[in-house]
DNA sequence: TTATATGCAAACTTTTTGCACATGC
DNA sequence: GCATGTGCAAAAAGTTTGCATATAA
């Protein structure tokens, strides 16, 4: 399912294809199959783990046409391409501003909303005069789980 | 001159003679050539601009010790290691928590004080639940004077 | 003296590119 | 039909590593 709770199979596809036409890239199996695989895991994936699911529907697929593919969906605003910290880049479905929080433990991946960062971002504009077009916020640390762990349960 | 006014040649030596030895790092020609080269620059260098610098005082130096070098600085916390949307590093002697400005069109890096960040950065640890150790903030856009150009002197 | 650092070259990782062939529109 | 996309392999770009030698403490 996903976000507004229809099926993710079937209409999604429909979806893409039209999203793709709309933004005026040409519509392929390898870009459909990328941005889906995408979409559906939820994740910030790398080139390389998409690759990996891409090929479960297209068990020829390419390196150079993922990153070829990502490159034009990113060009084309229908993706989102970061960093975090990391020596590769990852990406996501979600091109709405936002920001990130990375745990140093398990490694996860969260979204943050953008809440109070846009008055930040405007005070910052302000006092140093800078034209500010994007920004971006990573915040590193321990997740909730991570941080206190579940004890054992009594007994065992 | 530092930014206590006194002449970078002579005391700096000492200075950063000291801070290595008193991180409990060994002192090495190539480790004082890069830290001060680094800090002279008063920019965010690439390691391969950094070999170019350093270069000029120790010609032998290779590429391979300036990034063990690095490594072993950042870790001993005296230099400060980065990534600013680029695919490379860039390593700075500011190892204040601060976040950074990119002009987009001239490429210029501005140190930015943390001002309200951390603010945010409280909320943010308050609405998540998770234990936030470190934040990144970098903000793209024009600096002043690529967002407005000087305009020609009158009468050319 | 001895653990650690350096230089060189080779390896490794991630991303890009040239080219012949295939395909969307 | 033609501009554009794909797969393959090779190349780039940035960083790391193995090893013999050199050096800080």
């Amino acid at each position: 399912m996903d976000e507004l709770g229809q099926p993710t199979t079937g209409t999604e596809v429909l979806n893409w294809t039209q999203r793709l036409r709309r933004a005026g890239i040409r519509v392929t199996p390898q870009r459909l199959a990328i941005v889906e695989a995408l979409h559906d895991s939820r994740d910030h994936l790398s080139a390389e783990a998409l690759l990996l699911r891409v090929r479960t529907r297209l068990p020829g697929a390419s390196l150079a046409t993922v990153y070829r593919s990502l490159d034009t969906l990113r060009d084309a605003g229908i993706i989102h391409q970061g960093r975090l910290g990391e020596q590769r880049n990852f990406y996501e479905t979600n091109v709405e501003p936002h920001f990130h929080f990375v745990c140093q433990r398990c490694h996860a991946v969260e979204d943050l909303e953008p809440m109070k960062a846009d008055a930040l971002r405007r005070e910052i504009a302000d006092t140093s005069g800078h034209l500010i077009r994007s920004c971006r916020l990573e915040l590193f640390g321990l997740c909730r789980d991570c941080r206190d762990p579940v004890p054992p349960p009594l007994g065992v």
